[in-house]
DNA sequence: ATACTTTTCTAAAAAAATTAAAAACATATT
DNA sequence: AATATGTTTTTAATTTTTTTAGAAAAGTAT
């Protein structure tokens, strides 16, 4: 790639990321020097892609002019997905959805036709939104199953003979593709956008139906040697021989899963516990709608489901102090589906780290919950594009004139 | 610093790691172009640090010169230490001994003349070496607690009123000294000389009193925030309330520790277990000598000592199933002192992985044992010594003329 | 043996980083 | 209140570094 191009688009990552940045911030970004990085902001601006928006407030001396994206110049689709219902959205360089958040069903398991109709709703929903292919900067998509990244491959759902999920939708959809474990781009979206900015190392749990977990080590998101690291939901901690969906005994997911805790409700009602919840409010075929209800009973003081969400909150706390031995990161952030309940877990995660951590260790490590929420993984979607934008796979032009499905 | 001086320190220093490169690699290792490096290249063999060192083999066209250090043109001492006993040595750029390794009972705990005898002895060995200081890099200590190498604080052992360890050290001996954990120190010489050697996410296992945890995540040796990562003796998993060192019970250490190791196979033979082992050989007195009398029965078949070393095994691999699940790595080596038994414990460390780990994870994991074995630390110092080279603080000559102890 | 490829090495041209100086602002001092 | 001093950003001139192109020294295939 030429060389003034792929700095123009790392300026325009940063400005992404960052949203408003003087050209000192810019140059100390992208590691060239302030001339060089004038030159090209200049260019940006020429282009349209860049304008001035003022000036920062003065910290000592001359007052920075702040330089930032223009609104419409670009868009990402962000994807995410779960075993049963996808999420789609337009985002611009504002994270602002330009389109209604489109959801529908899409189950992954026992599913061939996933791949295609994934493509399908993806184009249909860029086709509605109008938008013209060369404004898109690409599709990032979250999804469970283990997902290398860079490989563009999962190897647990979407199987698409041949080629990998990443070539099969860029081929659909004639956009580059970039893909990731759902745990992983809630991380980092929690890195750029949310509670573990600026962080340097801090690990992130998306309590959803199982228990995942990003890592932030070193300012970036970490993946592991095939991609597959932060399998927090199996790691082998309890003796009670509950077989886990992936075949062991005794993981973690096996006590702490939003499915379980329901589960849990729901036996203690029948056993006759005393509480404000009632049984038809724990159906498991609205297993989502369930959970909220026990959120929602334990936020009004319900002493059973505060008493149930504990106990789960307190196993979660029982791997979170394995990890911070390990890892010993400055924050742990709760986040994802499941952190609606995150004020509720705070309290049995800390109780569970006071009794399972060295004190030098705990004392050092915030347990935060996430502000981003529900949208975190729409968020990451757009992050991990935007992340891969200065990379050549990125130009949107080069796969216009591409057969349907390349390799 | 002078450029051209940070330029020539980066190119010794990897000499230093890789012993024998051409100009390509080099230029590649320091982010250089070839024409600045056969630049720099000349300077130091005008100065008399580097020599050619011939022709390499062809990789297909023009054979590249090769290009060495100097065999006396510097050394580093090296120092290992554990809670009783304290090993130093002074190793060339070749990592050879050029002094006996002096060993000397040093005891941590409830010591506080231990910094004071520290000091002492290393200027002692190098006054006894006749090697001019100009001629040392540095100072390298590995040792147990909750170090943070970058601040050169040991936060358990080794208090220095007022001062960090080595910020004291390195007032008394005048030369710059690094420190870190004895565990990390160990995976940094597995990553520089040993079997994680150009790997990029390795987990390194150092099997002593305890059972450390040195990691390699994506190339670099990983600390995490305050420097206390690797924690691994003291990770929640037995619920066998057995009382650990750290104040808190069901410690992974608590049951396989050597010391756990050698209490056991005492305990065993008095309850008239068949082995021949005997009782005399296990005196708590000389765990290291009881340890290795275990090692020698197991390895001639003995059946009781393999059955103790293998319960400890089974156990330290239901650890590393969860670091497995959690970082992904692509190998984990056993080494450190316990090193000697990696052999006897391969098996049961896999067994415990075929059983604990989601079999995606762990077949693309080898385990390994260290050939660097005993001598890991000492390399490990010497190899902290040298990443630092670069930096400002390695230059020897700005302490020539600073008192005593300096802040 | 000769043509072609591959890799290293060297010299001239282009690009980028430093350095130095100027401009714009904040704070302290007279 | 006016002036001096110290910061920080921006611009211009100089130096450093990289790129590019080509020569040299090998290996490989015809």
């Amino acid at each position: 790639m030429e060389k003034n191009l792929l700095y123009k688009r790392r300026i325009v990552k940063h400005l992404y990321f960052g949203n408003m940045l003087s050209c000192a911030d810019l140059s100390d970004k992208i590691h060239k020097s302030i001339p060089l990085t004038t030159k090209m902001l200049g260019k940006l601006m020429e282009e349209g892609m860049v304008t001035e928006t003022g000036y920062a407030a003065s910290t000592g001396g001359r007052r920075p002019v702040m330089y930032s994206l223009k609104q419409d110049i670009m868009y990402v689709v962000s994807v995410a997905m779960d075993q049963l219902v996808t999420q789609i959205a337009i985002l611009d360089m504002q994270n602002r959805n330009v389109t209604d958040i489109e959801l529908f069903e899409l189950p992954l398991t026992k599913n061939p036709n996933a791949p295609a109709a994934l493509a399908e709703k993806i184009n249909e929903i860029i086709t509605r939104s109008g938008i013209p292919k060369n404004k898109i900067a690409g599709v990032g998509i979250g999804m469970p199953g283990f997902v290398n990244s860079v490989k563009g491959i999962n190897y647990t759902f979407l199987e698409t003979d041949g080629y990998t999920i990443s070539q099969y939708i860029a081929g659909k959809v004639k956009l580059p593709v970039f893909i990731d474990n759902d745990s992983r781009l809630i991380a980092l979206a929690e890195l750029k956008f949310g509670a573990a900015r600026n962080k340097k190392n801090a690990l992130v749990i998306n309590v959803g139906w199982g228990v995942g977990l990003g890592m932030i080590l070193e300012g970036e998101l970490f993946r592991g040697h095939d991609g597959f690291a932060g399998e927090f939901s199996h790691i082998p901690l309890f003796l009670n021989n509950k077989l886990c969906s992936c075949g062991k005994s005794g993981c973690l997911e096996t006590e702490t899963s939003l499915l379980i805790v329901i589960e849990k409700a729901s036996n203690g009602l029948k056993n006759g516990k005393l509480s404000m919840l009632k049984e038809k409010e724990l159906s498991a075929d609205h297993p989502e709608k369930a959970f909220q209800n026990i959120v929602t009973a334990a936020s009004k003081g319900d002493k059973f489901a505060v008493e149930i969400l504990s106990e789960a909150g307190y196993n979660i706390g029982r791997g979170v102090a394995i990890l911070i031995h390990l890892l010993n990161p400055e924050a742990v952030i709760l986040s994802g589906r499941g952190s609606s309940a995150g004020k509720i877990w705070q309290a049995p995660i800390q109780q569970a780290l006071n009794e399972h951590c060295i004190p030098r260790l705990s004392v050092n490590t915030e347990i935060a919950v996430s502000v981003l929420g529900y949208n975190a993984e729409l968020t990451g979607a757009a992050a991990l594009v935007m992340e891969n934008y200065e990379r050549e796979e990125a130009r949107p032009l080069i796969y216009e004139n591409k057969p349907d499905v390349f390799i």
